[in-house]
Parts: C-alpha cells; structure tokens; sequence
DNA sequence: ATTTAGACTATCCAAAAGGTAAGTATAGAA
DNA sequence: TTCTATACTTACCTTTTGGATAGTCTAAAT
C-alpha cells in the first residue's frame, strides 16, 4: 500500500500530493503572479483575469495553510493585506514554469493563437 | 482577453489547458505506466491501486481524444486492446516526472514516509 | 449448462470545485 | 449623511469529478 493518510485525505500518488498543493484553476496563477513581490487582495484581483472574491480568499487560504504563502496584515482602515510567497512557495515556482511551458507547447500544437503573456 | 476556446471549452490559461490534458487523479500514473511498453487494459488496472473500470476508461479515452495514447484493438475473443504512448503523449513524461519529484519533496517536507515507488 | 476471460457500458450517487449575489466593518472624504 | 475603499464572509446553486455496482458480448473450457 504506497498510499498514505495527510490532513484528513487520502493519497495514492506522490503526483495526486503535489497536485493538492498546485491543482485547480487558481493556485498556480496566483503564486506566479507573487514570485516577484508581494501583492495585495485587490492587486492579485485585478491581476488574474476571471477569479472572483470567493475564490481568491479560499485559494489563497489553501495556499497559506500549506504553507506556500505569508498572509502579513497591516492593522488600518480600510484594511490592508500582503501575501507573499515563503521559501517553500519558491520551490513551486520552476515546477509551475514547466507546467506553463508545457501548456504553451500544447498551444502550439493544437495550432491556437495565444499571446505569450504572465499565466 | 488572454483567454481561448478550445474543443467546447473556455481556458484562461496555459497552466489550464496543460492541466486538462495531465490533470485528475488517473491521468498521469497511466501515462506513466505506458513510457517502458504499450499496456493492456487489465495489466493498467492491476498496476494502478484502486482505480475502477469507469476510471480508467473514461481517463483512457480522454488521453486517446487528446493524441496522448494509441489505442489497438486486436480482433481476438476474449478482447485484446493495447495502449501505448503517442509522440505527443512521450512529451508529457518528464512534466510528469517533475511533478513526482516536486510531490516527493513535498512528501519529505511533510514528514510523511512513504516508499520511492512508481507514481 | 455454467463459468471464465477481457474490455468494456450503463446507472445511480456523493463529494468537490467553482460561480453568483449580497452583506459586513471602519474611518475618512465629499 | 451618504459614499468609498479594502478585504473579506455567507448563502445558495450548478457543474465536474469520481466512486459503487451491475450488466454486456463472445467463444472456448469445464
């Protein structure tokens, strides 16, 4: 059994592992996006095309729980708050270049008109 | 609008689309299964731990409408069908390797043990 | 006549992921 | 006094994903 039992789930694969730290549509654009500095909610926001307010709370909660991101709060009104990413949110970022580069490829060859942008 | 159409679907990004084709908790350890040899579908199903019939079918399929896989059927009772790896599907293997790595580390950070298997 | 093999298909269901819309708190600006 | 900014929270849905279970087809073996 090469399975194992972590925060109350289940995973069979190494890559199912990985995956619950990187997967889904969000997580991956926003560490991208706070590889060069810290970002603020609404900066992140306005950065990532699409994501709603829900979204970018929980994703950004997942995030800080597994400890890829630093949520630091500045006690003012109206609120403000950066995230920025730890040492082992770092380690993520030429996992996610690859990823990218492989979907830029896909793009490629499915012969898809794509401007070469940020994520 | 960085975004595009593809086969029925909207995708925001690259990361979205490369996710699409190795994405799930199936897809990547059977492409992985097919780098050494082409497979049957019962030799995939007793190497994969816990995947279902419906799983790897649907997931079989799925690698096969993307070009990822071959899929031959030998016209024989009781049914022969290989799966093998197409050029596009060889050029996913060593995203799936960094990935598994990248899940490995993160196995390590995590303090989990667990035996350096296959996937 | 029944069982077996191999590769499925068909239902039905539960859980997870993700989207919509609205509401909250606070202080200063208009 | 109403409005604005910021970073959320809450409630409610819909869609997607995945799991359980049973059934199908064919020919040969028992």
């Amino acid at each position: 059994m090469p399975e194992f039992f972590h925060d109350k789930r289940l995973y069979y694969t190494p890559i199912e592992f990985a995956l619950s730290h990187l997967g889904g549509t969000w997580k991956m654009p926003i560490l991208w996006r706070l590889q060069e500095k810290a970002q603020r909610f609404n900066e992140l926001k306005k950065d990532i095309p699409h994501i709603t307010d829900k979204m970018l709370t929980s994703q950004l909660r997942e995030l800080e729980s597994k400890g890829l991101i630093n949520r630091e709060i500045f006690p003012v009104i109206p609120p403000k708050v950066e995230y920025s990413l730890t040492k082992k949110g770092m380690k993520a970022i030429p996992i996610i270049e690859t990823i990218m580069k492989y979907g830029y490829d896909l793009i490629q060859d499915a012969g898809i008109e794509f401007p070469p942008k940020k994520a």
